[in-house]
DNA sequence: TCACTGACAAGGG
DNA sequence: ACCCTTGCCAGTG
């Protein structure tokens, strides 16, 4: 995996809209390259791109487990809680109805 | 080369 | 909903 590959996940974690988030296997089926890992590694390569947001990617239970390669520890659930989303012990509070998938491109 | 470590996930129990 | 195992694969020492 090299710097084509991160850029793709850059690219389609730009897409996710604001009060929205998606999971790090949601990134890797999308692309049908590399694995959850992978997008998890790609993201850690984005720390200094501020222009990526980064905190709209959860793990597949909701919980924030990006939140501490970010500024600061709390910096995740500051810039989620910003968009409108409510963060309960580390998690997503309504994960299932805030949950937004790059396949959803598709079917429009 | 080997072993271990993760911004992870699916499936079973 | 939680815990455990298995698969995953680039970095690191």
């Amino acid at each position: 995996m090299g710097a084509a590959y991160i850029e793709q996940v850059h690219d389609v974690t730009r897409l996710v809209p604001a009060g929205r988030v998606t999971t790090y296997g949601a990134i890797a089926d999308f692309l049908t390259l590399g694995s959850a890992r992978m997008v998890g590694w790609a993201l850690f390569n984005s720390i200094r791109a501020d222009d990526i947001p980064a905190h709209r990617v959860v793990n597949r239970r909701g919980e924030l487990s990006g939140r501490n390669h970010f500024a600061t520890p709390g910096l995740m659930q500051e810039k989620l809680e910003a968009e409108g989303v409510v963060v309960q012990d580390d998690r997503v509070r309504d994960f299932d109805r805030l949950f937004w998938s790059p396949t959803e491109l598709l079917h429009q």
